[in-house]
RNA sequence: GGAGAGAUGGCUGAGUGGUUUAAGGCACACGCCUGGAAAGCGUGCGUAGGUAACACUACCGUGAGUUCAAAUCUCACUCUCUCCGCCA
């Protein structure tokens, strides 16, 4: 959420910023105001009959006192009618602020100054790029093939199961997955100063609107029943990524200076709608429903918040580097950025077989935005209530990693390289085909 | 699912209609005292809106209601704890 005293005071600034990111929710400045300025009016005026009320409510409990009580019933005469118009002007201010919060909840993030402007895409500029493409004597195979050969994942089954977009991982490709998950794991907590967590999988929505999942793409998310009882659909969402739970770990809490930064890291599972994405059908594993990701979330101090950004995304990209994985880092422009988001570099990682690159982490510094919405808020040393910035960021997403490595290591007589980091767990070096 | 108890500021804990616009204690901050510290003493110390600053307004789980006046009375809901049942 956006500062109402920033709207108020520069409405044209918050206009422009939103129309560079393509949002056409900037026509809500005007609402936003208009509802604000009636908010404003009616409390000023209400609050003055509230204080006349309580300083006559207090005389007349004087009056009690000392038995004066036909003095009181003529006090009580002459407040009567009071508390009628009170209440039509706390309805009003009541409704105002509804309005004016509904269409708030609706406004993106505005970009950081240092972002560049685009539309799509097509307009991300590449930061950086690391390591070069893997050669090879043959035509690379992609992720599908060579799973179905080792084995690791059963498609077919998995659509008997749940439909399509979902997996079934088997024997070796089970284990790779939990391998990856623990040597993330292990490296961001024991190399990086992330604490781990494993948050509920199942949230209330006042989480997603929290880090602005909700309202906006609200149809994208698996809300769960209890039993038969559709009545309850809704209570619950199965979600998204570990930085819905996480990142509100903290919310409607005033947290001290002393505490932050605070580095969390999770395993989760992520559920996905995807609803809108033409043909989730897509083979393989590269859109799906349900995925697994290692998330990071920072809760820091502002001034702090884009060297943490730049941090966290070395830690990040540090997995792929670990793992001899060819990828790229670009930066989102204005027109790209997800909704609450002032600023965010993806890491795409290299699939060989694809011919393409894969995005397999996206890292984002949300400034306040979020903690604004979470009312998540820290005490200076000085004694100020301040929102501090919330980062996230995939550290990283599996499956496509997934694909990555077996397209990336992939031999000639159809067998898999593990690269060394992940041996210890696997206790072998590499995958070979079943008869 | 059944029965009971409860929800007050960072914590603890008083408060059953009007000097409570929340007592006392702990913790915390500053000062005095001290060679230094502890203890002791003094001052300050919730959140948000509002103001140049005051004033003022709201908030005692949430939402409605009664009243001139609600932490306090009424109703509904939510959550927590204890016991029972079912259950991995």
């Amino acid at each position: 959420m956006l500062d109402i005293k920033l709207i108020r005071e520069k409405p044209d600034f918050v206009r422009q910023r939103l129309v560079t990111r393509g949002a056409w929710e900037e026509q809500f400045i005007d609402g936003i105001l208009q509802a604000d300025d009636q908010r404003r009016k009616a409390l000023a005026e209400v609050e003055t009959l509230k204080a006349t009320r309580n300083r006559v409510s207090k005389e007349i409990g004087a009056l009690m006192g000392q038995k004066k009580l036909a003095e009181a019933e003529a006090k009580k005469a002459e407040t009567k009618d009071l508390g009628d118009r009170i209440a039509v002007l706390d309805q009003q201010a009541k409704a105002a602020d509804a309005t004016r919060d509904e269409m708030m909840l609706r406004l993106p993030n505005l970009p950081h100054a240092s972002v560049p402007l685009g539309q799509t895409a097509e307009d991300n500029p590449l930061v950086r790029s690391h390591g070069g493409k893997p050669e090879f004597a043959f035509q690379p195979k992609s992720h599908v093939e060579l799973c179905e050969r080792l084995k690791l994942v059963d498609f077919a089954r998995a659509v008997k199961l749940s439909g399509s977009g979902f997996l079934l991982y088997t024997n070796w490709g089970a284990k790779l997955e939990r391998a990856l998950i623990q040597y993330m794991l292990d490296l961001h907590t024991r190399e990086h100063g992330y604490t781990e967590v494993a948050p509920p999988l199942m949230v209330g929505p006042q989480c997603l609107e929290g880090v602005g999942q909700f309202p906006k793409f609200k149809d994208q998310y698996y809300g769960v029943a209890e039993g038969n009882d559709a009545a309850k659909l809704g209570h619950l969402y199965l979600i998204p990524t570990a930085e819905t739970p996480v990142a509100n770990i903290h919310r409607e809490e005033i947290l001290s200076e002393r505490q932050l930064p605070i580095c969390y890291c999770a395993y989760t599972p992520c559920f996905r709608g995807e609803a809108g994405a033409a043909g989730v059908g897509t083979r393989g594993m590269i859109r799906v429903h349900q995925f697994d990701k290692v998330e990071l979330i920072k809760i820091v101090k502002p001034e702090d918040g884009y060297a943490e950004q730049e941090k966290m995304l070395a830690h990040a990209e540090r997995i792929l580097q670990s793992l001899g994985l060819h990828y790229r880092v670009v930066q989102l422009c204005t027109g790209d950025m997800g909704f609450a988001s002032a600023k965010t570099f993806d890491i795409e990682v290299w699939a060989a077989g694809q011919g393409s690159y894969l995005e397999v982490s996206s890292v984002s510094n949300c400034e306040d935005f979020q903690a604004r919405r979470m009312n998540l808020r820290f005490k200076t040393e000085a004694g100020e209530n301040k929102f501090p910035h919330v980062l996230n960021g995939s550290g990283t997403a599996l499956a496509r990693l997934f694909v990555a490595l077996l397209e990336t290591y992939q031999q000639a007589d159809g067998s898999v390289l593990i690269p060394p980091p992940l041996q210890p767990y696997l206790q072998t070096d590499r995958l070979i085909p079943q008869a």
